[in-house]
DNA sequence: TGAACCATGTAAACAGTTACATGATTAA
DNA sequence: TTAATCATGTAACTGTTTACATGGTTCA
């Protein structure tokens, strides 16, 4: 289970409540992991009483801050260098591609394009996210930058793919189209 | 929850027991989606129960097939153009990448150089599997290569992506060392 | 005074993994 | 005869989402 990491992951930067980190995972960790506070709220608790965090003093409107202990410390550089990280993928607009077939080619050609457009706005707003953050040149912000890297090129070059995916079927279609008229020209076209 | 409409779409192409289609999960399926037998037995018994699949007599060894129904294929093209895919998100190597900060650049990098030799054997496997799978260009097998692409692309612009990243951190601790080998140019640095 | 946001929690349902359990067939 | 593979299932557990539930603070 990787929620209690990225929860280490994140205290290890600065104490911070189950609210605070909620909105982390919704803003900064978007595109890698999400957790919704239900779920955020008691692992904290259950990552106390294992040692890895401390609860302060609760604050206004009931708020409670969580720090990383020495102990938690440890455990999230054993989970960097001492584990492989899981590489299982679940990714459901992949797994529409392999049923494309199923749709006529204009249909799959439209799905494919409509990607191409959601992986340039994908783009757009990393690209803008760059020039907005005040990245500091070490430290945590070095990371982001470079995670943020990772997805400027992921999603240029998942759009380029859409693009060029799109195009294949649409002159896959052509070809068929033309073959089909060379062979038998006229209205009523097999097959 | 997709797992249902990924049995479909792989029944549309032909029918099946819950033996093949965990296969296929392990083989075609598994850089976009798993599920093990155990979610997939039930859950075959559900769609029956709902219409959008029929099981076949059974055969040896207990073997059962699934076929799919029209009311399937109508569930299949509904999820198709009728729904947005989900696109929430779950990796743990680029969830890791976040905290490398916590680590000296050294195994940062390491870490970073590991991940770019992983994507470049994934994109190896990808383009042996080309070569070896005689593809057909239409059907099935068209989007199969498509998606195949996608895979080789993907892993590419990954592999890139971490030689990058590797080589910010190493030219980052270098240049840090550099700076403070002119301000300090003695033993003992500080910070 | 009402909307937006801060702040925390629990319960129920759903999704997914691991472990348990069984037995037939095939090929070495 | 035994190991591998075919074949199906359930139970227990873990992880995740959605819904329910409550109340404080700030700003228009």
């Amino acid at each position: 289970m990787s929620l209690r990491h990225a929860l280490l992951g994140l205290l290890a930067q600065q104490p911070a409540s189950g609210y605070d980190l909620t909105k982390q995972f919704e803003i900064s960790l978007a595109n890698v992991w999400n957790a919704k506070h239900s779920q955020i709220y008691p692992e904290l608790q259950r990552m106390a009483d294992q040692g890895w965090v401390e609860a302060g003093e609760e604050g206004a409107r009931g708020r409670r801050d969580y720090r990383i202990t020495e102990a938690g410390r440890a455990e999230l550089h054993r989970w960097l260098t001492g584990t492989r990280p899981d590489r299982t993928m679940r990714n459901e607009v992949m797994l529409r591609v392999f049923f494309l077939w199923t749709l006529p080619d204009d249909e799959a050609a439209s799905y494919l394009e409509q990607e191409a457009r959601s992986y340039r706005t994908t783009f757009e707003t990393l690209d803008a996210l760059d020039d907005a953050v005040p990245w500091s040149d070490s430290g945590p912000d070095r990371m982001g930058r470079i995670a943020l890297e990772q997805g400027r090129r992921w999603s240029v070059a998942m759009a380029d793919w859409a693009t060029w995916a799109a195009g294949q079927i649409r002159a896959g279609h052509d070809a068929t189209t033309l073959d089909a008229r060379l062979a038998d020209p006229g209205p009523g076209l097999t097959g």
